[in-house]
DNA sequence: CCTGAGCCCTGGGGGC
DNA sequence: TGCCCCCAGGGCTCAG
């Protein structure tokens, strides 16, 4: 990195990268509680601080601080327009060649869950966990449906769910529920006030009043609607 | 090929 | 207070 230029920045998905000098990347993914973090070069180091960018114009710092360690920064030579390690991870929805029929397509050709499905990064990238669960509250789906079962509209009606929540979760910040989920200022976001399911067990649903439930899908928690998302 | 389980880490919170 | 278990917005690897 040491006389490397950023000129750029750009992102898939749940990765982002810095382009340096117009060809290599410095490719980063946050994990779960990586932060990138722009400080005054006097700031002290922080107690998850794992690198440092300083730069010569006198300008401010860059820092990549995590706590939890599942996230990373790698340098990938000759990944300004796309890192390998990344070739496989789908456009996501916010892609101005996002091939939405062709991902409805793939949706409906897969033998599992409509959760998971929209969780697989090889699919459609940038969905996660609270934001799979926003999107199927939405559009009024279980998330162990299987995929193959639902019709293209209805599959199509998930995708845009998700990037109308995702849009309107961006407008606010992000979902931050502690201090973990900032931007590089260091500032939270408020779109966990506007949350339907996630997070919501036992409290009612916003449609219709019947209690949200929680249930554990893939090593994690899923929250649903069981009147407006039935199972089927 | 496709699918799903296991695992990589640290730290906060609740129950006992 | 201390301890233990659970939980956390992810994704790779590998077995079946």
């Amino acid at each position: 990195m040491v006389g490397a230029t950023i000129t750029g920045t750009a992102r898939r998905g749940k990765y982002l990268w810095l382009i340096l000098d117009g060809d290599d990347a410095l490719l980063a993914h946050l994990g779960m509680s990586g932060q990138m973090l722009i400080t005054s070069p006097d700031a002290a180091v922080g107690a998850h601080e794992r690198a440092r960018f300083t730069f010569t114009d006198g300008g401010h710092d860059l820092r990549f601080d995590d706590q939890r360690t599942f996230g990373h920064l790698m340098y990938d030579e000759g990944g300004a327009v796309l890192p390998s390690p990344i070739a496989h991870i789908a456009r996501d929805p916010f892609d101005p060649l996002f091939d939405q029929p062709g991902v409805v397509a793939v949706i409906k050709s897969k033998r599992t869950g409509i959760k998971r499905v929209l969780l697989d990064q090889t699919v459609v990238s940038g969905i996660g966990n609270i934001y799979a669960d926003e999107a199927l509250w939405a559009a009024k789906v279980h998330g162990e449906t299987p995929a193959a079962s639902l019709s293209r509209s209805r599959i199509s009606a998930v995708i845009e769910a998700a990037r109308d929540v995702m849009t309107a979760a961006l407008a606010q910040g992000g979902t931050s529920f502690d201090s973990h989920y900032v931007d590089v200022a260091g500032s939270s976001g408020y779109f966990a006030r506007s949350l339907n399911a996630y997070g919501r067990a036992g409290r009612p649903c916003r449609r219709c009043g019947t209690p949200i439930v929680r249930e554990k899908l893939m090593n994690g928690s899923s929250y649903s609607c069981p009147l407006c998302q039935r199972k089927r």
